[in-house]
DNA sequence: TTTACTTCTCAAAGCGCTTTGGGTCGCTAA
DNA sequence: TTAGCGACCCAAAGCGCTTTGAGAAGTAAA
């Protein structure tokens, strides 16, 4: 059922009736209410399509995972798209979402979308420091927010983890449990949330005048199997960290057995922490001290603050940090190390 | 620029643009070539709007995520939505995603893509046995392929996993070690593959005549925990079970918990089999047998599916069944009771 | 020279809405 | 009585494409 016909069996024009539907003052109360239920009792929705090229606008926003191979697993997009979608599909929105690596084919997934006029917006996840997709948006001036900062922080809407007050956290608690040798296992610090991460830990050492030895610095991206790997490099040195500070739980969990297998515990000979709090790491053993991030909830966030630019809210309104929670268990602890 | 300045630049009409500009065949070689060219230079890329209104088609398949309250760390969604994200954005076809609790809910948010005229097809995951989604679909003769069977599965398109192969192979594999006493802890269910697992389970332990106790089948859905809670409860039995066949790593990680917390110990005293080969189960202690499914391409071929369907392949043509891999890990042995 | 095709191009009619820019009608105020 | 003003309603012009139905030009056959 379409507008003409609607409006032909209400013996109305169609303007009359697309104005009584879309609340326009100008028709009289009574006939709005009949063209309302007409509309209701013959099922008539109006063709999206349609309304968008008339109105000129896409009544869609989009989100652009960037996958790599075969890290399956990983939570965070499920959750993210989660609260995302549910946040636009109230406000009636669509989104789309396209999955591409890394890369020249993301970027190019990029411009698809708003040269090719798809999305009133975009929410772009997991930035980096030099991050192309950002400038590329920046300078088509084009609408969206980030989930983490970058290198431009200061010039987009964002919503961030304050990864560095986390992670100054965490550090002066291993600090506290008298650790000297911590050690970090950080994710590849072209992402800027492993950089702010790395900067806390960094500033919490210092601020405790304890050395900051780069050695113990190393970062991976593969979860378990570079937290194992990079772990056992770790306790392999002269003077090995008595405590691992990793970048996710997984890979605090490739640490946990990397620790185990060259026959020390975990939580008292060495500390482990990890960041995400995964449904797993109250499972592991020992069970895993982290931090916790509301994904869902953020992800919620993010599409609003999307919404609200494109309806014209100014950046330095929607720019938010929200502070990462500390979640105490049992893999980290006084240092016994003479 | 759009499609009437382009085609005036040229001193074309724009009919012969657009035929140039798609493939039409009535357009000479050395007009085609000039025009595009000129599309090239001058940046124009059809405004998807128009196409789409004018050819009728909205190049546009949704899914519809059906998400349950916190169960964070669920990564299903993420591998999957990024196989179909990926084959969808090769076909040049949009993908709209929505969120959705179970139930009244969701009905909605399907009506809204349907009658809305927002897709020309739709993905169901998580299929249920008896499925109010797919019964919707069915009766409005909308395209749609699912992941999973359900109840209705001779009617549609779909690509499962074998689950009651698989599961009849595990259970054959416990009971040739000698296991007699098999729990399955199951997902609930109404979700039709928890369902074809049980016949797996139940067949294996029929044709090797062993007996079937309804007691050592249970179910829930709340991944470590309720793992954790079911295997507590099954291992209090006063028959206890030797083998804990589990739905999930996830509720396999919570069912060592509970072995190890009454003092014996996975693998030799009980044996636990998990599903899903997450990256963690390599990481458990022991580490973890389960079986392995291919998410990621799984969700490829779902969407190349939807596209096969929806320009008009048969539905007998696309009912597809894959084997799941069993991965041999050290969780599981020979039955030491007596 | 016609006739009959090809080959290439185009004007115009949609697709299903929204919006602009008037109208009409009945009332009040002058 | 008439101008002026709300309150309602409508015809028509887009939005930016695709497609239909035909026309013009050139070529080959008769």
């Amino acid at each position: 059922m379409d507008l003409k016909r609607l409006s032909k069996h209400l013996g109305l024009s169609q303007t009359t009736v697309s104005r009584a539907l879309n609340g326009y003052p100008d028709v009289s109360a009574a006939t709005r209410e009949r063209v309302t239920n007409a509309a209701r009792e013959v099922g008539y929705s109006p063709n999206p399509l349609a309304r968008r090229l008339a109105k000129g606008r896409l009544e869609a926003v989009g989100v652009i995972m960037s996958v790599g191979v075969g890290n399956f697993g990983d939570p965070f997009y499920s959750e993210f798209l989660a609260g995302v979608a549910e946040v636009f599909h109230q406000a009636d929105m669509d989104l789309l979402v396209v999955a591409a690596p890394t890369g020249e084919e993301e970027l190019s997934a990029y411009r698809r979308m708003v040269e090719g006029r798809r999305v009133d917006g975009l929410i772009v996840a997991r930035t980096r420091t030099k991050d192309p997709r950002i400038n590329y948006l920046l300078e088509r001036n084009f609408p969206f927010v980030t989930f983490g900062r970058s290198g431009e922080s200061a010039q987009h809407a964002f919503l961030d983890m304050d990864n560095e007050a986390g992670f100054i956290q965490v550090t002066e608690r291993l600090i506290d449990f008298g650790h000297s040798r911590i050690a970090l296992i950080n994710a590849p610090e072209d992402l800027h949330f492993a950089l702010l991460r790395r900067h806390g830990y960094e500033r919490a050492l210092r601020d405790a005048g304890l050395e900051c030895d780069p050695e113990l610095i190393v970062e991976g991206d593969r979860g378990e199997v570079d937290g194992h790997r990079l772990a056992e490099r770790l306790l392999g040195l002269d003077r090995p960290p008595t405590a691992l500070l990793c970048a996710s739980d997984a890979m605090a969990l490739g640490a946990m057995r990397a620790v185990k297998e060259c026959g020390r515990t975990v939580g008292t000979d060495v500390s482990i922490i990890g960041y995400d709090d995964l449904p797993f790491a109250k499972y592991t053993e020992p069970p895993l001290t982290t931090l916790h991030q509301p994904i869902r909830p953020a992800g919620a966030h993010v599409a609003e603050m999307l919404l609200s630019r494109i309806s014209g809210s100014t950046i330095e309104d929607l720019q938010d940090l929200w502070q990462p929670r500390l979640i105490v268990r049992e893999s980290d602890g006084i240092c016994h190390s003479k």
